[in-house]
DNA sequence: TGGCCGAACCTGGTG
DNA sequence: GGTTCGGCCA
């Protein structure tokens, strides 16, 4: 068999693709032509296709004739060190992989006047949407209260999504909400125009607006990209989708990876048709399926089997693995989120000694950000390394914002949202009614925000001090707009957010709080000098665009050792050995709200499948009867997710906590499944600190599992185990010379390295 | 104008 | 539990 496929192949195919497998060999050296690979979950996707990328760079195509697009900036990254290990550095750097954000974000900034805009055009993330629908809102007059700003947010992307304008919304909007939505839609839009700005969706609309109107240019990117390749192409959306089909309808040779059973992004537009309808949109593709998965043990691959049977639309495909069966999955019961995390954290110290393992071989999985501080609080309190993907984004801090804006304002003078986040911070006597009365200044004379400030003096409407103000603002402004291109952009930036006042009022302040601040801006402010370093010609312009479209789930390093915490979403595409998925409750996975629909219900499904799928030998599934939600406690049931995982895969640890069951809580409010309390009756009946703590005291030496230490006779060892404590204190330490030795600590001397 | 306080929202996930 | 917004007062 396998000869026979050796004699099928021509001959010449490079060495590196026999290390593959017969199905991911096809897919890496079927280049022409449409292609479908359907790649389960842990099949080698990334393999195979930086392979395939390999391979046509081996072939002698030029580099920057392959386009790789990606979801996230994670995958790109990865996707391109992998292929810089394959082919160097210097070919990979010229392939166009990165995510559909950034890429169409690159190619608009270099055609930004065919639309109307000038190359620096601001990118605005979601929160900055938002704000300009509520300024847009209150324009209009639309109460907040009774149309909330964020529903109106995710009808505008959607629509985006669908590629709907604000004509197309409007005429079709059924009733009052859609009908308000459309005239906010139309005056968004309006907004964003005159601000020189594109949202994320924009910048996939954009494209297609780019690509339909100007044949020139539409000609130009179909000669200019040969092979073509989608990531995760059961998550594209319309926009994407259209966008693909355009540029690749030059040469054909269209790429797309994706397994349907790993859709979790309808919610934002997602289409799962782009995937199963692939070969109706060309006849003439070719479908490899890679079945075999290398990831999983067989239990936790029959597990994620049994449970993803339950959806009714799937493509067909089975998974199968050679790995061994390895051990049942585990579930947690606890009583609160408290002991939840406890329970979790002592299975993990009990893998670590059992197993040698160390931190970064772990992984908490959750269904909601917020389910992350109980279980931070615990890994703090045990003193275990830990690190958060995603969540609260550093780029989403206030302080961190304004100075973006502060930033912005020098390469984007229209950007009015920006000019009116920070003109009063630090506070410049600038308030909310003079504000008010320079907008409507500025709108009867139809010019920028800006440019009103400039007149401040003339404004008859507001008091001599504040157009004094308004005025010292855009003077400061000026200042270094003048010299923005005769300075580095590092210095540049310091030098400004100096200047503005911003790090001053952090530092008189002298609060914790504001410090943190100030720590932040210059974080940010040191992230410029290292784009510097690392880019010859980096411009403030390329800083900005870069942060615009980061998002924290990329920028943590994973190779640090410690416990990765983030959720099922932002852990597509990673494997760990051990994965915890905490929170397995009714109405908090899945979701309440999912409970009814039974598209959502199948999409939560296929997060839960996802999440199963992330381990690669152990997988412990956690529920908590109760745990706090919005700082009250509520009560739910284990997740009906567990019951579809075939018995046999399961074992349960029984709940032998030695803390006592508590006073049963008065007072309580039922409303179906759930009882709600208010913090303070719980809380006080128990013991505040480790009273039921499962995890026994940390040694008393600076050692740890997972360091690595130098020995006097053997050299770098990593340490495997810690036992005993004082004089009978020993480690399992394993050493790449002598492999693994018991030592004692008391006369090994062990030194950190 | 700005600071303080309570109310109301939030948390469903991403670029 | 945190954050943001709006109202009230100095």
């Amino acid at each position: 068999m396998k000869y026979q496929l050796v004699k099928q192949q021509p001959a010449e195919l490079p060495d590196f693709l026999q290390n593959l497998n017969p199905e991911q060999r096809k897919a890496a050296s079927t280049t022409d032509g449409p292609l479908l690979i359907i790649a389960g979950a842990g099949s080698g996707k990334t393999r195979v296709v930086t392979f395939r990328i390999a391979y046509l760079l081996e072939k002698g195509v030029a580099p920057y004739t392959i386009l790789a697009l990606t979801f996230t900036n994670k995958a790109a990254q990865e996707m391109k060190e992998r292929i810089s290990a394959m082919v160097g550095g210097n070919t990979a750097g010229k392939v166009w992989a990165g995510t559909f954000h950034s890429i169409f974000a690159r190619i608009l900034r270099s055609e930004a006047e065919h639309l109307g805009y000038s190359s620096s055009f601001s990118i605005y993330d979601s929160d900055d949407s938002l704000s300009v629908i509520r300024s847009v809102m209150n324009t209009l007059g639309i109460s907040q209260q009774q149309v909330p700003p964020q529903g109106v947010r995710s009808r505008i992307s959607g629509a985006k999504n669908q590629m709907i304008g604000w004509q197309r919304y409007a005429a079709e909007a059924a009733n009052i909400l859609e009908k308000q939505t459309g005239q906010i839609y139309q005056e968004y839009e309006k907004r964003l125009r005159t601000n020189n700005s594109m949202d994320f969706d924009d910048l996939l609309l954009n494209m297609i607006v780019l690509l339909n109107n100007f044949p020139d240019i539409l000609k130009k990117y179909q000669e200019r990209f040969v092979y073509i390749h989608v990531d995760e192409y059961q998550d594209t959306n319309r926009a994407q989708y259209v966008a693909v089909k355009l540029l690749a309808s030059g040469h054909h040779n269209l790429c797309v990876v994706g397994d349907d059973a790993q859709s979790i992004y309808k919610w934002r537009g997602a289409d799962i048709r782009n995937i199963l309808d692939f070969q109706k949109d060309y006849a003439d593709a070719s479908i490899v399926r890679l079945e075999q998965n290398y990831r999983s043990t067989k239990t936790i691959l029959s597990a994620a089997d049994s449970v993803i049977s339950n959806n009714r639309k799937q493509l067909a495909k089975k998974l199968w693995t050679d790995n061994p069966e390895g051990s049942k999955i585990t579930i947690l019961p606890a009583r609160d989120d408290r002991e939840e995390a406890d329970m979790i954290l002592s299975s993990v110290r009990s893998e670590m000694n059992d197993n040698f393992l160390t931190a970064k071989d772990f992984a908490i999985l959750y269904r909601t950000n917020a389910q992350s501080q109980a279980l931070e609080d615990a890994l703090r309190r045990a003193n275990i390394p830990y690190t958060i993907v995603g969540g609260m984004s550093f780029y989403k801090r206030k302080e961190v914002k304004d100075t973006i804006a502060y930033l912005r304002l020098l390469v984007n003078p229209s950007d009015s949202e920006s000019v009116l986040r920070v003109v009063n911070e630090p506070p410049r006597g600038l308030g909310q009614t003079s504000i008010q009365h320079i907008k409507t200044y500025a709108d009867e004379r139809n010019i920028t925000i800006f440019e009103a400030f400039e007149q401040g003096q003339l404004i008859g409407s507001i008091q001599k001090r504040a157009g004094q103000a308004a005025e010292n603002f855009t003077e400061l402004v000026k200042r270094f707009r003048e010299v923005k291109d005769s300075l580095p952009p590092a210095e540049l930036a310091v030098r400004f957010v100096e200047a503005t006042g911003l790090l001053k009022m952090f530092k008189d302040e002298n609060t914790e709080e504001s410090l943190d601040r100030w720590n932040n801006v210059q974080r940010l402010l040191s992230n410029i000098v290292e784009m510097e370093t690392r880019e010859e010609n980096a411009t403030l312009e390329t800083f900005l665009q870069q942060i615009a479209l980061v998002s924290d789930t990329d920028d943590t390093d994973m190779t640090q050792n410690k416990i990765a915490l983030m959720t099922m979403h932002a852990a597509k595409g990673l494997e760990f050995p051990v994965v915890f998925i905490a929170g397995m409750e009714q109405g908090l996975f899945p979701m309440g709200r999912a409970e009814n629909n039974p598209e959502e219900h199948e999409e939560e499904r296929r997060l839960f499948y996802v999440g199963i799928t992330r381990a690669r030998t152990k997988l412990y599934l956690s529920h908590a009867e109760r745990r706090f939600k919005f700082g009250e406690l509520t009560y739910a049931q284990p997740s009906k997710f567990i019951g579809e995982i075939s018995d046999h895969l399961i074992e349960y640890k029984t709940g032998n906590s030695p803390y006592q069951k508590p006073t049963p809580v008065k007072q309580h409010v039922v409303r179906q499944q759930e009882v709600k309390v208010t913090r303070t009756p719980f809380f006080d009946d128990i013991p505040q600190e480790e009273s039921y703590s499962q995890i026994p005291p940390e040694p008393l030496t600076n050692l740890r599992v997972g360091l690595k230490v130098r020995h006097a006779q053997f050299g770098v060892g990593t340490i495997q185990a810690l036992t005993g404590e004082g004089a009978k204190a020993q480690a399992l330490v394993y050493f790449a010379t002598v492999g693994k030795k018991h030592l004692m600590l008391q006369y090994a001397k062990l030194q950190p390295v």
